[in-house]
DNA sequence: AATTCTAGGTTACATTATGATTACATAAAA
DNA sequence: TTTTATGTAATCATAATGTAACCTAGAATT
């Protein structure tokens, strides 16, 4: 799965820069010129690292961070500064930077350094990242929630596995077959009425109301997210 | 307490200038000019920091590296080289550094990164001077005190580990690996259930009547700090 | 349209998996 | 040593899941 990473830069030449290489190394970029919506994309999406310039025209990136930490936001961040003084290079390391780099910077490094970083604080918690969404639904598998329209469902390890199927294969239909093979792994010893018991719990707890029709039944065949 | 730090550069200017400013910067320095003595001074004394010069006349300092990681040695790692290429960085983080500083190097700056992978290397421990809180509960780290709603409570190590990791990944749901593997550091040897006991010890403690349900277990998964 | 047939929904119950609790053993600290 | 903290195993409690019996709706046949 692809590390998130989000930049904040106000100089657009160097966030396209960082946006182009980073996603050739294979990252997902976040690129923003300014603070203003970090707080809500970081409660939304797994953010992995954050690079952030301190020499913002609003607020000092560093006093950024700070309060980012003092909100038990921990997610690693280096530094990216035009002022190379020891000052504020240590003034940086102070507000919670895990690594600081000055500019002009060699793109190679930063790299290593971003490597490095990533490795250091993030190897468990970040290796089934991501969100999957279908409709006003929303699965964090971070945080292991699911919501619908923003509100937090209760739902178990099952439920979870069949949404996530039907969610990476909607507008296929799936059969009873192909369910058992992918969610329950010993197939062999589980009949298949099982899958439309289970499928109606599903449906109850995502829609309890019968109103929304997220799966439907192909009769004959199995189900579908379409 | 001072932290011992052990550098080996066969540069004796270079040594000395590192001795000197270390030394006023408080730290213990033990100076070496090649790494004959190194593995029994590691054995003896407990260092924690190694500075290593990458371009030794006997032995690399990469590979010396390597060798002390692979005899499970894991005390943090500053390269310190005149080679500043992309590659021989690249590198020398592979071997296992924790930090990469290319000669000529500013004193300041050095001190810095000294202090960050310190910082790092120890940042369970005492996370300085902070206090974590989490609704009613505040951890004062220095004072290794917890209190709920200002009525201090006894609390063991373990719980206020537990209770740190939980408070900085809120939010999130912890799995029992996960939780074994930064809180009991030998996960290898310690059974899952353990982790069941440890939380309920915890719950009982930061809230004997069950009303504030600071921890939920997620069934299937793990335990949740919301 | 009425009848039959069948797939799937619904419900109730059985089984299983997982976590809480307890008691005790062992390790660490005082 | 004595005391305290922590790990482990056995047992208990319950939520999650599987299964079977029954019900219902829609398709196929007449």
């Amino acid at each position: 799965m692809k590390e998130h990473i989000l930049i904040v830069d106000d100089d657009s030449d160097i966030l396209e820069l960082l946006e182009y290489n980073l996603s050739s190394a294979g990252y997902d970029v976040l690129g923003f010129l300014n603070t203003k919506y970090v707080r809500q994309v970081l409660s939304e999406e797994s953010v992995d690292l954050i690079i952030m310039d301190r020499n913002l025209p609003e607020i000092d990136g560093g006093l950024y961070v700070e309060m980012l930490r003092n909100k038990n936001i921990n997610i690693p961040v280096i530094f990216l500064s035009a002022k190379g003084s020891a000052e504020d290079i240590k003034d940086g390391f102070l507000k919670g930077a895990d690594d600081y780099v000055t500019k002009p910077f060699n793109m190679d490094e930063l790299l290593l350094r971003i490597k490095a970083v990533l490795k250091r604080y993030h190897s468990e918690l970040s290796k089934n990242g991501s969100v999957m969404e279908y409709k006003d639904i929303k699965i964090d598998n971070n945080m292991r929630t699911v919501t619908i329209d923003g509100k937090n469902i209760e739902i178990t390890k099952l439920e979870i596995a069949i949404l996530k199927v039907m969610i990476s294969n909607q507008g296929r239909v799936l059969d009873r077959e192909f369910l058992l093979k992918h969610i329950w792994k010993d197939s062999e010893n589980i009949r298949q009425k099982t899958v439309n018991v289970a499928m109606k719990r599903l449906k109850e707890k995502i829609d309890p109301l019968r109103q929304k029709e997220y799966i439907k039944t192909i009769r004959g065949v199995g189900y579908l997210m379409s």
